[in-house]
This record gives structure tokens, sequence and C-alpha cells, in this order.
DNA sequence: AATTTCGATATTGTCGGCAATTTATCGATC
DNA sequence: GATCGATAAATTGCCGACAATATCGAAATT
């Protein structure tokens, strides 16, 4: 991590009257989800504070709340590294996302209103624009937010937080891997539109059903790439026989 | 809180190696489970400073966390404040516990090992002991940890930290509202003794259908307690008919 | 040569103090 | 008497320094 940030954060910190530690949050966590940390790499208290320009204490926090969405190991004296995700893991995780997603996508069904409707219509807009050249960064982003508003219009502060912290991961996973073949990514967007239009209609269980289709699609085309990935590299790490 | 801790949490870090801020954070938790903090009740950094005799730097991480948890909101300048549960969220609490341990009894069934089962037998054990007059108390903390033991052993991390805190949550509200009536326990646990069965033979679809179903159980048992509650303290404020 | 011990270095953990912000108190004004 | 505004008190946010711990490497020993 060389990269620098244009912009002070204590600027931005003051305008929105917020503490430090949540923007330093966010930022670590943007460039952990754009691979300006990788996976295994450690995260050094001193070098971010030195980066944004403010003491450890606000990284210190902020490192922990990176932790606490799973992102990053803390451990006693030793420090905080971005965690490596196994295929085992990953199938659990995505296991874990069909369920949860299920069950916001149910409940959305009865309390979304038509104007929540819209919003999740405008809020999937970019992910129809990837076939016409959009970013697909922003489109995985975009259903990634198309699940986070559902839960965030629910009742439960614990349910959204489920949500988005699972989700996260599997957005991570998603970037990680997803570099090319967008045709999977359509077809998801797809059964995202036909949840939309359910979810409109109040009908709970055809919510639940597509939206656990959506993830389960997704899933595997992940984990279609990770056991290549995973295959490769132990082919790869073959000569050097190393045992670390 | 005025309540006093006995023993010095430093030198159970000392004895443990572990940082301050884990020992407070635990130590927290069990007071908010046990009702030494109520619902709404603000936590002070200094206070809790005070009592344990440290300074604010690790009571402000152990804050953080138990935030994590969900348990307390903390709110810039304003600190943090235990939560308060309504119905609603309860109820979607109580959704997602029964998803999220349905998929973790799930693959359970096909990773655990009979010295696991062996274990989460023994972890059970005092479930069993409440109707010849063991503690209740210890009775409903069996049986969150049989849960949490099982996604101990899974592959993921994530999964784990996610059930943990759906289950702590689901767990504050069954200490909170539970006081008497032990019979609807009783058949919970007898659920919990048929899913060890069929965790240990293997069986992943009959697991995640009794996990579930445990969990629905205790759902339906503190709902109706909640509901009782609420309309109880509708009736009681209506007298006085505050707008605060 | 391999292993162990010990110390230098890097990094995290904790502390006390001060700054920033909110909330409560009190007085002035209508 | 009520409302609004300024000031004081309480509380959290942040900082710099120091203590505690882990890691790495070199020297000593077998």
């Amino acid at each position: 991590m060389t990269h620098h940030y244009p912009v002070s954060l204590l600027e931005r910190a003051k305008q929105r009257n917020l503490p430090l530690d949540t923007l330093i949050a966010e930022a670590l966590l943007v460039d952990i989800l754009n691979r300006q940390y990788r996976p295994g790499e450690w995260i050094r208290e001193q070098e971010v504070a030195d980066r944004f320009g403010v003491s450890r204490s606000p990284v210190r926090e902020a490192l922990r709340q990176v932790a606490r969405f799973g992102f990053v190991l803390v451990r006693p004296w030793r420090g905080a590294q971005v965690i490596e995700l196994s295929v085992a893991e990953t199938h659990h995780i995505f296991d874990l996302l069909e369920v949860v997603y299920g069950v916001t996508a149910r409940q959305g069904a009865t309390y979304l209103t038509p104007e929540d409707c819209d919003t999740l219509e405008a809020i999937l807009a970019p992910a129809f624009k990837v076939a016409q050249g959009g970013s697909r960064e922003a489109a995985i982003d975009a259903a990634f937010n198309f699940g986070r508003f559902i839960a965030k219009r629910g009742p439960s502060r614990a349910g959204y937080n489920l949500l988005v912290e699972i989700g996260r991961l599997a957005l991570w996973q998603n970037k990680l891997l997803m570099a090319e073949s967008i045709d999977y990514f359509e077809q998801s967007v797809g059964i995202l539109r036909a949840l939309l239009v359910s979810l409109r209609a109040g009908d709970a269980h055809a919510s639940e059903i597509l939206a656990r289709a959506s993830v389960a699609f997704i899933r595997k085309a992940i984990l279609e790439k990770v056991s290549a990935l995973s295959t490769a590299s132990m082919l790869a790490s073959l000569p050097s026989s190393r045992a670390d």
C-alpha cells in the first residue's frame, strides 16, 4: 500500500461532523474491496495513520470495525491481517448469504412501499448497463446495494448488519475473482429484475425463491473460478514445495 | 450499575496474556445479558474505566466490540446505549436465527466427528437438568453454546461470527423475558436432543429441520411473552399519557 | 553445522491529558 | 410565565508518549 489519498479525511470529518474512525474504516474497506490491500497482507496502524495524517487512535478503532466485518483478523500484539478465504469458507459464506438474503427478501415483500421499489429500480440501474459498456465494478456494487437497501428498510438493525456483513464478504469474493465473463452476471441481473417485480407485487414466497436463486447463481460462477484458481496455484506451488 | 467486580481484570489479562479490551468486552456482555445494564441505559466510558481500574482506551474499544455484537448503539459524541428491541425486531431476529441455525446444523451434519458429538452432548447436559432443579440460566446458556460449538467447528469464521451474533441477541431476549414457565423449554431441549442424534447420524436434512424447529419453538414462546408485556405496558402508560 | 539463547527492532497495548462536541443550567428578553 | 440564548458542566474524540510484547537476527553453545 503506497497509494495516497488526495483529499484530507480531516476536512470531510469536519464537514459531515463524523468521527475519524468511521471515515477511516470506510476508506480501508474500499481499499480492501478494490484489492489495494491483498489477502494475507498485514495492515500496520502507523502506516495508515501516516497516510491519513492522524494519530493511531482512530486507526485502531477503524481496524477493529473492519475486523468486525470479517475482512481482517486481529490478533493480540500481532496486528491486523487481511483474511484469505478457502474454498470451503467461500461455500459456507454463500450458503449463509443465500438463506439470509432469502429471509430479507421474503420480509421485504411485506414491508416495502411502492416508493421503495422505485428506489430499488434506480439502484439496480447500473447493473443493467453493464452489457452496453457500463462499469463492471459499478454493476457488482449495484447488485450488492440492491439487497442492502431491502435490509435497510427492514425493522431490525441486526438484520441489516447481518446481511451487510455476509454480503460484503461475498461481494469481495466477487470482485477478487470476477474479471471477465459477464454472461453469468447478466443472467443474475435478470433474476434481480424478476425479484423486483415480485417485491412490488408483495409476493413473499416468490421473493424468497428469487433472492436465493440469484445468490445461488453467483455462487456457482464464483466457485467454478475458485476451484480453477486453487488447482492452478497448487500446480504452481509444486516445484517450490514451500511449507509455511 | 453500581456492582463491583471482585477480581482484578488486570491479573486475568496477565494470566491469559490477553489485551484488556477483550476481557472488558466479555465482562460488559455478561453484564448486559444478566440485566446489570438495562435496555435503554447509557454506558459511560469513565464509569467502566473506574470500575475496572483501567484507563478509557481499552474501555472504548470494548464498547465498540459490544456495539458490533449489536447490544449497544454507539453514536458520535453521544456514547453507548443499550438497545431496546421492538416486537418487529424480535420477529426479524428469530427469522434470521432460524435459517442461519438451520444452515449451520445442515453443514454440521457433514463435518462433525463423533468426538465433536460427544462434546455437544456434554455441553447440552445442563439443559437436561433444569427439570430437576438445575439452574435455568445455565440451561439457556447451554442451548446457546450447543449451536455455537457447531459453528465453531465449521470451516468459516464468518459463519461462526454470524451465528454467534444473531444467537446472542436471541439469547438476550430469552433471558430478558423468560422468568418462569419451563415447560416450553423442556420441549425445546427435547428437540435439541433429537438434533444431536441426527448430527451423529450425519443426516443433513433432518438436522436442518430440527435446528429450525428448535428456534421456531423458542421464538413462539418468547413472542407470546413480548406481546403480553407490550400490551401491559401500553395499558400502564395510558393514565400518565406522556409523550417523550 | 544445527540449535538455542539472548538482545535489538518493530509493532501493538495502555495511559493521561487536552480538544471538540453535546447536554444541562441559568439568565435575559418578550 | 414561556421561550430563546449564552455559559458551564459532562462526556466523548483525538493525540503523543511510554510500556509490553512479538519478531527477527546474531552470537554462543553443543
